[in-house]
Formats: structure tokens, C-alpha cells, sequence
RNA sequence: GGAGGAGUCGGAUAAUGGUUAUUCCAACGGCUUGCUAAGCCGUGCCGCGCAAGCGGCCUGUGGGUUCGAAUCCCACCUCCUCCGCCA
């Protein structure tokens, strides 16, 4: 959410930005309702004024028949009140929801585009591996190691889940001993949260409308299943303020991710690159607004330091302004190479989302000179462990059917090649 | 899942339908005075006004009853106790 008074001293400005977004939003008609709302409590007000002044004199009348006579009048002024007071609230809902549509504003550094095509490459780290024979896709490796195992998942679960299992698990558990350890010297706190959060939380969070067909929801009790740690680290905090010198606070959280891929039908239908299900290692901040580009900037360089441990060959993206999602002003993703696709795959994702989800979730510092404001809140991918193992074996790929493990990843697991064992 | 109880400022507390929601502690800001320091005042949000000031909102949240609600009623949220179930 975006403040009222910013958006009225600088309609222009929200109007660009929205634009940019391609968000397709009435500015003037959230201006004009909003003018017309702030009169009608003006009037409202006034009216509640009349009667806290009529109650006092209730209070001291002197006899009944005094007090009647005030409360007949009372009640002729209240159905006055009544037909002003839904007036206000029919204007207060349509304003509220105008509000909520309005997304932040990108910074002026995001490049203008309309979708993920017109995304920009910052750089490309780390050569692609190179290979002396054909590299195997990810899925072909893994069946014939026992590592992954789809069939019987669909069995069970039904399409886009997955089964890990042997040296893939030890993996996994490898990469987040590895993410954690990374974050935990950067000042970040390990957290494992809920996965299950409420609506409010979720919508506070800025993922609603639009995304709701991406969403789990368990009508019976009212939840919502995480489609990121991000959305129940971010809530951890609401209604509560930090003192500045405790700022930046830094969150390393790892969870299981649920996304229910609607608009994916027929999109990478084979193996784990795209499941319901998912294990994620992820940063979170919260800080001052002067610190969080700086912020921002410590998490990307903390992501490509995890992928420069791993020497997986990756690229840096600069989201565009349409493809930025509501909450961000600005969005880097990483991307890995993947040689047995030929293609680059998203890994990591890191926003700034400034004061917009600190503004619903109402939480604030309180500054040096004792006033409070709203923090910034920032989240960017460690490990989405699924991708990474992918990468892993992808990269990793011996001619003899062979991966082998990450140096980085040895002492973890204890194994520094997985074989076919007869 | 069943039964019962509770939620008032950062903490502790008073107020059971009617003045401006009480008092203590803590923290912060200001003022005063030379006694080992102490005392006094202030400290939520929104709006109108150049200003002095004025008004509205605030007892977990949202509704309702009433001229008037912290107080009565309904729903929800959170916590506690007991029973049942349980890794």
C-alpha cells in the first residue's frame, strides 16, 4: 500500500509508475473519492461532535422530563447520522480498495518493459561448462541414479511431485547446511516458520487478487499454505516497532513451498524444475529506508557468492517494470545455466519492496530522534534446493553417468561422487 | 473435538451502563531547584486552523442493543485451565 498523502502530492508520478507496471488503475477517481470521503467525515465528524455534546447535557440534566425531551431529539438527529454514516462507508470500502490496487512504485533505475521479455541481462558469471560428450537432461541422470522418482509420485500425489531420495537427499540437506552457514556470518537469523498463514497476513504480504489461482487456501480453517517463507517471516513482526540500532534485522528461513502452478498447464511438465512442492532457503530484512538499496545489494552478492561456491554458471537479471509483481520496486533474479536443456532456468529472486508491506502490516522503527516510521522489508532466495540439485547434476554430469559433488558440498555430505551401485 | 475462564498504555492494575478511562512502575522528552538527588509537566492515532486552539477516534478485532458501552448481546482472533486425541 502506498501513502495517501504521496499519492495526492504526486498523482503523476503514481500514474507513471502504475503505468510502467501495467497496472491498469483510476488515480483521478481514487483522488476524487478521496476527496469526497475525507469531506463527508469532516461532516461526520461534526455530527458525532453534536451528539457527544447532547450526551453531557443528558448527563447533567436536572429532571426527566428535561432528559426526554433531549433524547427525542437524540434520536432524530441519529437517523440523520445513520444515512450519512453508510454514505461514508460505501465511499470508505471503494477507497480502501482502490488503495489496495495501486502497486509500489518501481525505482527509477528498474528498466521500463512489459514482460519478462524485455528483462535485462546485468552480467554472466562463471563460463558454461564445458563438455566432451552430449550433457544428459537432469531427469535422464537421476532415474538411472535413484535419486528422483516421479512415476510413483504421481501414483500418490498426482503430477508435478516429486520423490527425492538417496545421495539427492544428503544433497539437499548439504546445500541448506551450506546457505545457512553463509547467512548465519552475514548477521542473519535462522528461522523455520509456519507454512500455513492467514489471509489477512497473506494479503498484507501483497499477493491476492491477481495471484489467487497460484495460492493454496484450506477453506476449513481459514488458511493459506505459503507459496514462500517470505510471506510468513514477513507478518513475524507486524504491529511491532524496532529501535533504529537494532536495524537491519536479518532472517535466514527455511521452509517447504506449496504453488499450485494454474496457469502452468502443459509448462515443464516433466521432473521437479516445476512442482506443487518445494523446499526453499531464503532471506529476509528488515531495515531503515536509507539502508535498503544497500541491503538489497547484500543479498544479491550473497546469492552469487552461494553460486560461485558451487561454480554453477549463472547470468544476473534486472527485472522490468512489468514484470515486477505489485509489492517490488526492484527485482534481480539469477539464472542458471542448465546444459542438458540448453537454456538458462531461474533460481533466485531478490526484492526490495520498500514500505509497502511494512505500511499494511503496520511495522515501524522508532528513529534517533524518536520518530517513528516504516521500515523497508526485503526477501531474495539462499537455495530453492529442488533447482539447485537439478543444476547440480546437470553441471556435475560425468560421460560415465556419474555426478559428481560440489567441493563446497563434500564435507557435508561425505561423499564427493555419486555412482550406480548394482 | 468438548467444557470453562480471560483479554484495558511498554509491564502491572482500577473502573459492571453516565464527568476528561484510574493508579503504580519503566522508558523517553521538557522544566525547576545546588543537599547522596529530587520534584513537576508531558509522552497513541486522524483531521481542521497561519496560530492560540478546536474536533473526532482509541479498553483484542468486527458488528449489534442504547440518547449514551471497557461494561450488555453476537461473531471472530489470541491466551490460560480441564477432558479427549496425538509426533
Amino acid at each position: 500500500m502506498l501513502d495517501i498523502k504521496f499519492i495526492r502530492q504526486n498523482p503523476k508520478i503514481v500514474k507513471q509508475g502504475a503505468k510502467k507496471k501495467g497496472v491498469d488503475i483510476d488515480i483521478d477517481l481514487l483522488l476524487d473519492v478521496d476527496k469526497k470521503r475525507s469531506q463527508l467525515l469532516l461532516a461526520l465528524e461534526d455530527m458525532r461532535a453534536q451528539k457527544n455534546k447532547a450526551n453531557k447535557e443528558i448527563k447533567q440534566a436536572k429532571n426527566e422530563r428535561e432528559k426526554k425531551k433531549i433524547i427525542l431529539k437524540m434520536q432524530e438527529l441519529d437517523r440523520g447520522n445513520d444515512r450519512l454514516d453508510q454514505k461514508f462507508k460505501d465511499l470508505d470500502n471503494k477507497f480502501k480498495s482502490l488503495m489496495l490496487q495501486i502497486p509500489n512504485m518501481p525505482f527509477d533505475s528498474v528498466p521500463v518493459g512489459k514482460d519478462e521479455e524485455d528483462n535485462l541481462v546485468l552480467r554472466n558469471v562463471v563460463k558454461k561448462t564445458k563438455f566432451r560428450f552430449t550433457p544428459k537432461n537432469y531427469m535422464e541422470i537421476a532415474e538411472k541414479l535413484d535419486l528422483i522418482d516421479t512415476k510413483r509420485a504421481a501414483k500418490v500425489s498426482g503430477s508435478r511431485f516429486g520423490y527425492l531420495k538417496k545421495e539427492a537427499v544428503l544433497l539437499q540437506f548439504a546445500l541448506m547446511n551450506l546457505a545457512v552457514e553463509v547467512a548465519v556470518k552475514k548477521g542473519f537469523i535462522p528461522v523455520v516458520p509456519p507454512v500455513l498463514i492467514k489471509p489477512e497476513m497473506m494479503g498484507a504480504m501483497g499477493y491476492t487478487e491477481r495471484g489467487k489461482d497460484e495460492i493454496y487456501f484450506l477453506e476449513k480453517d481459514n488458511l493459506f499454505l505459503v507459496g514462500t517463507s517470505e510471506q510468513s517471516i514477513g507478518p513475524m513482526h507486524s504491529n511491532e516497532f524496532f529501535e533504529e540500532k537494532n536495524l537491519p534485522k536479518r532472517y535466514i528461513g527455511f521452509s517447504t513451498c506449496f504453488r499450485r502452478e494454474a496457469g502452468s498447464y502443459g509448462k515443464d511438465t516433466k521432473g521437479i524444475l516445476r512442482v506443487h512442492q518445494f523446499d526453499k532457503v531464503e532471506m529476509f530484512s528488515f531495515c531503515t529506508p536509507q539502508k535498503s538499496q544497500k541491503e538489497h545489494a547484500l543479498m544479491l552478492s550473497i546469492e552469487e557468492s552461494l553460486m560461485k561456491l558451487l561454480k554453477l554458471p549463472y547470468r544476473v537479471i534486472d527485472i522490468c517494470t512489468g514484470d515486477l509483481g505489485d509489492p517490488a520496486a526492484k527485482k534481480y533474479d539469477i539464472e542458471v545455466w542448465l546444459p542438458g536443456q540448453d537454456q538458462y532456468r531461474e533460481t533466485h529472486s531478490t526484492s526490495n519492496c520498500t514500505d509497502f508491506q511494512a505500511r499494511r502490516l503496520n511495522i515501524r522503527y522508532k528513529d534517533k530522534f524518536g520518530k517513528m516510521n516504516f521500515v523497508h522489508m526485503l526477501n531474495g532466495t539462499a537455495f530453492p534446493i529442488g533447482r539447485i540439485i537439478i543444476a547440480i547434476i546437470e553441471n556435475y554430469q560425468q560421460k560415465d553417468g556419474s555426478i559428481k559433488v560440489p567441493k563446497v558440498l563434500q564435507k557435508y555430505t561425505g561423499f564427493s561422487k555419486i555412482i550406480n551401485k548394482p
